[in-house]
DNA sequence: TATTTTTTCTTAACCGCTTCACTTTAATTA
DNA sequence: TAATTAAAGTGAAGCGGTTAAGAAAAAATA
């Protein structure tokens, strides 16, 4: 037997009306928290609607213009755990509030980034979550020119208009590196991530402020370029260390090439941390499974989701929010990768 | 300044119908490839479409009966990888479609059950795919009344009316245990996972009937009950080893407990895999990290969100399929935590 | 008490699309 | 060529809500 067909035994605002003895309207203010209605039959109402269960068609209400209650989350990817953590700080919270979410993946793709678009065009969301690398300008300004409010994440941009959440990996970089500093580290090398990336660059930052915070003079000779990867991480620190430059420690920018990195080392019979102390940078899964368990800053990437999706409420609900650039901190995790030279 | 109000540049069926000089109807129709419109004349129109990338409202759509192309996923979270690979599966599968996601999570609360049903009263969805513990009888039939198409991911019911997508618990099982024995092994002893989890169970079938198979007689002293958690997995190979019954192989029914198991042997002083073998089950993240790289059985995730996918798009268009139950299978991935006997 | 104001509730238009029933046009048949 | 049938296109209702404007009832004012 087929699935049975529709049987329309579905519950609409008229049902509810008819059964209290009033209009569609008059459901309608209640449903929206309107005033206009005696408090008597708003409550009347709602024990209506209660009992029956009843839960307002968000098709029927995104189309008459108001709220449909559902944010759009857009989103690189949802296999990687960093935006499947974004994903739940989102998710958390805007079921809190009552929201649901409509996710969209663009897997870097130019074409899906127009076929956002159609979404907001399909007035299905009250406002969206942006997170992508190939953010253009031109598709920010269509998003203003939409009235539609969103936030982006992880995009750090000089347009004072919109609304970003950014983690603040310069200071995240500072401390893990006043932290070696502190273990008594001199000779400190940077393993560099992707070039294009700006939060790379930022955790270079960092590192360099660190240093100098403490009178340390920088090497140029103790950095090597990476890619992010954990193959990466691994040449870069077979290269370093055929530079016979001496050092102590290792700052990565990412957990991946820490990792790599240490594989380097040990292949060279150096021993973590008590040859080289390392530390990484995201606090991914595997860093607290490998051996030794690595010392890393950790992103505080579920607040992200959080943030972001509050503000966006927020926004929704057309509360004027001052601030519109939100730095988030990011944590030092101190596990066993790291030796005091003390 | 805050974010500009709305500018109503959206484009509407009707601006489409005029640019075209015909009616609405017939813009529909187009839309939706139905006949009734002259080849030229739909040539024509199509144009005009892809010209000024219009993309109709599914809000509208959605209310006026015919699909939004959104499909609901109804899982119970979002930052487990298992839970993850499934969302991707479904996001990638959709959206070669053309079809939208919406996220629904659950984390098992008895609360979100009924909102699930508000979104299918919202008619925003065109179907679900539904993964998550709780479901009970009374939704099932909720669902089959309310006559939209839905699937079931790794829910094994006995209800031959609906269509469900399940791992192959028992023979992947059973081939990881075959392995075991082609390597020598006769006496293995098997880690339980949680008591309710009927995959658990599955697991331990195939394991038994593999021994079956082999002519290797069945030790009970070899069992041992976990949870599926690390610390479970190491407390109950404790135990194991506690009885002093010879083993030369585990076969744990989740990659946590063989973790924790590997743990609880190394603080023996027994070596993994010179002393004992040790399969595991999932292959999770970790399980190619920690030391030695764990044996195990992979679950085809991603595909499962894909062939859910692919079940209830063409549940969408109509077609019939015969075929309700989809049983998918694993694959056994061989590392290095078994050490043949021969 | 009559009048004005305020509160409470209703009527009806509208959002953007689909679709049934109908009209017009073109193609067939007699 | 006239009558019949099929194809192509249109008009308008309706999906389930929201909301502006108006009507009715209650409260406040004169």
């Amino acid at each position: 037997m087929p699935q049975k067909k529709p049987k329309n035994t579905k519950l609409t605002i008229e049902d509810i009306a008819k059964l209290a003895g009033v209009s569609k309207a008059t459901v309608s203010y209640v449903l929206n928290d309107k005033p206009g209605v005696s408090e008597e039959l708003r409550l009347k109402i709602k024990k209506i609607i209660e009992d029956c269960n009843y839960v307002p068609n968000s098709a029927a209400r995104g189309l008459a213009g108001e709220k449909t209650h559902f944010i759009g989350l857009v989103i690189p990817d949802v296999s990687d755990m960093f935006y499947a953590n974004i994903i739940r700080g989102v998710e958390k919270t805007s079921n809190k509030h009552n929201y649901l979410l409509n996710l969209y993946t663009t897997h870097g793709e130019e074409e899906k980034e127009r076929r956002v678009i159609g979404l907001i065009n399909s007035s299905m969301v009250d406002g969206l979550i942006i997170m992508a690398y190939y953010i253009k300008d031109n598709f920010v300004d269509f998003l203003k020119n939409e009235g539609i409010p969103f936030v982006f994440i992880d995009y750090p941009t000089k347009d004072e208009d919109i609304y970003t959440v950014v983690v603040d990996n310069e200071t995240g970089a500072f401390e893990a590196t006043e932290y070696l500093i502190s273990l008594g580290h001199e000779k400190i090398a940077f393993l560099e991530g992707h070039e294009a990336a700006w939060d790379s660059k930022a955790r270079f930052m960092g590192f360099l402020k660190a240093l100098t915070a403490n009178s340390i003079e920088f090497n140029p000779l103790l950095i090597e370029k990476g890619d992010f990867t954990r193959e990466g991480g691994y040449k870069a620190t077979k290269r370093l260390l055929e530079k016979r430059e001496e050092f102590t420690a290792i700052f990565s920018s990412n957990d991946q090439m820490a990792i790599g990195a240490v594989r380097a080392l040990k292949e060279k019979g150096l021993k973590v941390p008590e040859d080289v102390s390392i530390v990484g940078f995201d606090n991914i899964e595997a860093s607290s499974i490998i051996d030794p368990p690595l010392t890393t800053v950790m992103q505080p990437i579920y607040e992200m989701g959080k943030k972001a999706t509050e503000i966006l409420l927020r926004l929704i609900n057309g509360e004027n929010i001052e601030r519109k650039n939100f730095l988030l901190k990011t944590k030092l995790i101190k596990r066993s990768s790291c030796k005091s030279l003390k």
